[in-house]
RNA sequence: CGGGAAGUGGCGCAGUUUGGCAGCGCGCUGCGUUCGGGACGCAGAGGCCGGGGGUUCAAAUCCCCCCUUCCCGACCA
């Protein structure tokens, strides 16, 4: 007897977020360090999310465009600050057809670089503006830790690159890319994140302000889910990308970048997993329904299996995500096991008995509690129930990260309040990176966030106690 | 880049101290019994023991060199 039990959240989360990913067949590591192979399970619920953001892009002018993946390593090195800031991670070819290369070739970590070098001649007029475009892409970086999904010497992400004619415009589509970043994250992903600016410290090499959304992990640390960058003239200044406007004067275009990554799918893992595995929101769940059969005999398996397959029809014409389990190496008890671990919302159970009286065993992921329905009743209600589930999903979440939300009434109790209870710990800061840096050094926990407008001036910094000019969120972060 | 651990059938591991037929659990294949919360029996298949060199009658095991991966920290989506 196998039972093979997950590791129990509280007691060791790393390893209970490593296992459920592997277990749930989401990823697993790649034959090159810090690499990863992501399986049909973790790609899908990918998948789901690039749907969600693409549909918005479209929706808000945007078009897709692929840019290469290698380029020259003196293009890269036009901006200074973000240069700076990519230098240790960037992966290097040397060698290529059996030769040194006269010139070495960067691996994209991030392509604002050859964009901008190419918009150098897609933009002459204020005419050719806005350039609003994006690319779903892979990118490297040679990060000293990795861990499955969350970070990755590879990953899967988009970047969007928009140009504009003024600064009001640029700056309005970086939030109008935070707001699309938040929407798929609460409203798709059932994930409740904090938005707002970063400090000068944690900006994006290369970045007038970054505005990031933040999300609480169950335990206790923020993840940085998605980050869009108002870059100013810094981009178009390296990349000498000017325009004639309509007063007929040179220039430097304005710049947005930002950016969502897979990071999500273990973000999605460790915001709503419980100690049986996964729990998806139905809305992005590659299966919302499963429905396992239960039968002794030859002739109880076909009557079942009938019943199984009405039920999956009728779930399927209102585009109800639905799979029969009708593996037969597999007892019932082990499937339901599998499937609460891979997350799946609604599990259906089917036996002789239902047969027998035209009812379902609704068997509730989300809330964990059984009921029985005449089968039609279930078919007519899944989608609503669907949708009543990612409500609920959003609003644990909600009530979790609200619950581990703490005022800092003073450096003293910032400093052992994080230490006891990990979490968004929110106070006044006087704006002082000296401040700033004194907080991380004792409590290894950074600003995640500082709000889009001021919203207590005056308080004082919890840190130096001098007149506050924001008011920032701490949190220890993956 | 510092600190730790580990490379042995698909997966997880034991065996290394003290050299002597390469093992266990899960999984996989076949047959049978099972099937409403992680089933069982019987019979099977599957291994250049990370790589290279050395010591020895004999190396997974001892010695030297190399490679790789994971975990913990500083760096980052």
């Amino acid at each position: 007897m196998a039972t093979d039990r997950l590791p129990k959240q509280a007691e060791n989360f790393p390893a209970w977020y490593l296992e459920v990913v592997k277990r749930a067949g989401m990823a697993e590591h790649g034959a090159a360090r810090g690499s990863q192979v992501i399986k049909p399970y973790g790609f899908a619920l990918w998948e789901a999310t690039q749907r969600a953001l693409d549909d918005r892009f479209k929706a808000t002018g945007h078009e897709n465009v692929y840019f290469p993946l290698l380029f020259p390593e003196k293009v890269l090195a036009r901006e200074a600050d973000h240069v700076e800031g990519f230098a240790p991670q960037v992966a290097v070819v040397t060698r290529a057809g059996g030769e040194e290369l006269q010139e070495p070739l960067v691996v994209r970590p991030t392509s604002e670089a050859i964009i901008w070098s190419t918009y150098k001649n897609w933009v002459q007029s204020y005419r050719d503006l806005p350039l609003l475009l994006n690319q779903w892409c892979n990118v490297v970086r040679w990060e000293m830790r990795t861990r499955l999904f969350l970070r990755t010497s590879e990953f899967l992400w988009q970047e969007g690159h928009t140009a504009h004619s003024t600064s009001q415009e640029a700056y309005e589509e970086a939030l109008r890319m935070l707001e699309v970043y938040r929407e798929v994250a609460e409203d798709e992903l059932a994930m409740p994140v904090l938005t707002g600016r970063k400090s000068a410290s944690e900006r994006f090499p290369g970045a007038v302000e970054t505005f990031p959304i933040e999300a609480l992990m169950r335990d206790g640390k923020a993840l940085q889910a998605g980050t869009s960058h108002f870059l100013g003239q810094n981009f178009a200044k390296a990349y000498d990308v000017q325009f004639l406007n309509t007063e007929g004067e040179l220039e430097y275009a304005w710049a947005t970048s930002w950016g969502v990554s897979a990071r999500v799918v273990g973000g999605v893992v460790m915001t709503h997993g419980d100690d049986r595995g996964l729990r998806l929101p139905p809305r992005v769940a590659p299966v919302q329904v499963v429905i396992v059969p239960i039968y002794k005999s030859e002739d109880e398996r076909s009557q079942v299996l009938e019943l199984a397959r009405r039920v999956h029809k009728g779930l399927s014409s209102s585009s109800v995500r639905v799979k029969v389990d009708d593996r037969d190496q597999h007892r019932p008890g082990f499937k339901f096991a599998e499937w609460e671990l891979k997350g799946v919302p609604l599990r259906l159970e089917i036996g002789p008995r239902d047969v027998a009286a035209g009812q379902v065993v609704v068997a509730d992921r989300i809330r964990g509690d059984k009921s029985t329905v005449p089968a039609d009743d279930f078919i007519s209600r899944a989608a609503d129930l669907l949708d009543e589930l990612q409500g609920v999903l959003f609003a644990d979440a909600s009530a979790f990260r609200d619950a581990n939300t703490h005022e800092a009434e003073s450096f003293a109790a910032l400093r052992d309040g994080i230490a006891e209870q990990a979490g968004f710990w929110v106070g006044p800061w006087c704006g002082d990176a000296e401040c700033e840096q004194k907080v991380s050094e004792e409590t290894k926990a950074t600003i995640r966030v500082l709000p889009l407008v001021q919203t207590d001036p005056g308080a004082p910094c919890v840190v130096c106690g001098k007149p506050g000019v924001e008011r920032a969120t701490w949190a220890q972060s993956y």
